[in-house]
DNA sequence: GTCTGGCACTCACTGTGTCCGAGTGCCAAC
DNA sequence: GTTGGCACTCGGACACAGTGAGTGCCAGAC
């Protein structure tokens, strides 16, 4: 077990290090922090530090960095969240109070948080799976077709538009409307197919075509759909960084491209449970091009359940306490706002 | 005038510096192209192009790279637009028939751009202006809550809530449902506020509020929402040329993620009318962020008239044929999927 | 006139060598 | 366990010379 005073020592370099972007050294420790000791008490100190894998240097004769395992430590133990300011609060809520439709929101929200930790945001659509049913409509656009629009509570809109095997009339339609509404609305999405399961063979047998085909479209809906859609923003700022990794930057924006890569970071994210905030830090990453960065997520949602998961990317040298103090009361403040709609 | 010589010499000098990224000189350009004339003869034009401003010298004793309006004449003079071999368009053919709704295809056409040109693609999502009504659907949600479905005959769905003055029957709302849609489906939404403008007034007194509340949500969606959406890809083929100017990549991802100054680029470009397709190439842009790439966009849409544009992003340095030939082809495709679903 | 070969000149780039200093590890003393 | 001292390391900055691609100019050839 390492001693209090390497632990401080450890919190000290992290922190010298997000601040200075450079390999800090024992004396400038010293200087900077109130440790009581020498410089050489801290050598000895980093020493033991790298020999657990703490800390790392650069090359020889240079100060040391904090290594993944170093940042482990520091997030786990030795730092705390960071409030916002309170001006920083009726900021962010000003900001999202504008908005208009679940789309202005995730746009929003996608752009507060860039801007706020100067990083990378990255904001998850309100999951299908947990969510509930507001309404279902059908619309007839052709004798054979059918459009399907599907309303969920929190405000998303999904339609798929539906060949009919045979014409389906206007009266046949609207009772179909009625009974599914009746049936589904206020429910939750994994619960909705066995609540429709045998609804087709309360209809005429030549409507039962198509009344399949238009649940099983839903029931598509419900389920692909839950691969979730996502938002990006705040790729300037990772050039702020650039200068340190001009050939790390590449593969980042190549994985925050691929929307199913993030998804995946963000749903291992939730199994930490809940609204619980998650940080992974570098090579913890699975996908090779983010492991020189850290990902800070959290789950959000209107209720006391997550309903998606939004977070920021940033190089690992990040300043975490604020940027998981800014991720978590966004998170709050979207959830008041899905909550209030 | 330039000679035709001349004309020649830039050509090959964009040729050769687009290939290699690299100040091209005299002895090289005769070595690579058949001029039939000497490096010195080929120094006295580049004398001159240099004078009229074509090309210029990074510095001294380098070779030449052409100007933005070395460029400029070569995409309007000197260059073609470079179809794409078979295999390729059978690529796109392929991989956009996949498609499943509108939102796929503006997702796979962005991937495909990015991918076909090796640089940023920007997808503009069908506008509404010159779109017609498919079907506005009138949901009730609560008695004073009406939820409005705009559906686009380019598969775009629009919704708004609407929160009515006075509770609103289920009569009513299917009434207003019947005669909203027979006076404008499959009109034009420019043509829309004047098709209704009467309907208010052969409803019942205690209605007519809800009514206009309602048809006035209507318009302002189709006002507002002409305020496009837009998808961008690619990104990652930015660090292509960050090497170049590392210090060029951030104002240009910042200029990425303002979609407004994304659209008013594209929006300048359809005056130049119709379906033709617009290059502008570096300062041309009037967004300072984007003084040193050019913008190949061009319209596309089910018709013969435009409903949106698309196109890419890149350094003045770029292939334009090739660029022009994938732009230009994607777009009809695209075209062709919409006009077919 | 136009093109060509020759020639002197420029200047970015590269590699080498030197110096500097921050930072280290080790050790003896407290 | 802590401290001051000391020799050592090594990357970064600076200076400097050599190289070569490229230029501009000019006199002569076609």
């Amino acid at each position: 077990m390492l001693s209090e005073r390497r632990l401080e020592v450890l919190r000290a370099i992290v922190q010298d290090y997000v601040g200075t972007e450079e390999p800090v050294g024992s004396k400038a420790l010293t200087e900077r922090h109130k440790l009581g000791v020498s410089p050489a008490t801290v050598r000895n100190d980093m020493a033991v530090l790298e020999e657990e894998g703490f800390i790392a240097q650069p090359h020889t004769s240079a100060g040391r960095i904090p290594t993944d395992k170093g940042y482990r430590l520091f997030v786990d133990r030795l730092a705390g969240v960071k409030p916002l300011s309170s001006p920083e609060r009726r900021a962010i809520q000003n900001f999202l109070d504008g908005a208009v439709d679940l789309d202005d929101v995730v746009g929003r929200t996608v752009r507060l948080l860039a801007q706020l930790t100067r990083q990378v945001a990255v904001v998850q659509y309100p999951s299908l799976t947990r969510s509930t049913v507001r309404h279902v409509e059908l619309l007839s656009l052709a004798p054979a077709r059918v459009m399907l629009v599907l309303i969920t509570d929190t405000g998303r809109v999904e339609q798929r538009m539906i060949d009919c095997p045979a014409p389906f009339g206007d009266t046949s339609l609207a009772d179909l409307r009625a009974r599914l509404n009746s049936r589904v609305v206020g429910r939750r999405f994994a619960d909705v197919p066995h609540l429709v399961q045998d609804l087709p063979e309360s209809f005429e047998h030549e409507d039962r075509g198509t009344v399949s085909t238009v649940l099983s479209t839903l029931l598509e809906t419900l389920v692909e759909e839950t691969e979730e859609r996502l938002v990006i923003g705040g790729t300037a700022n990772l050039t702020r960084f650039a200068h340190d990794f001009p050939l790390t930057i590449r593969p980042v924006l190549e994985a925050l491209e691929e929307h199913v890569v993030l998804l995946k970071l963000l749903g291992e994210a939730k199994e930490s449970g809940g609204m619980g905030m998650t940080v992974r830090i570098g090579h913890e990453n699975a996908h090779e091009g983010l492991n020189s960065t850290s990902v800070v997520a959290v789950g959000y949602g209107s209720g006391d359940e997550a309903v998606a998961k939004l977070g920021v990317v940033g190089p690992t040298r990040m300043d975490y306490p604020g940027t998981m103090g800014a991720v978590r009361a966004v998170a709050r403040y979207v959830g008041q706002i899905l909550a209030e709609s």
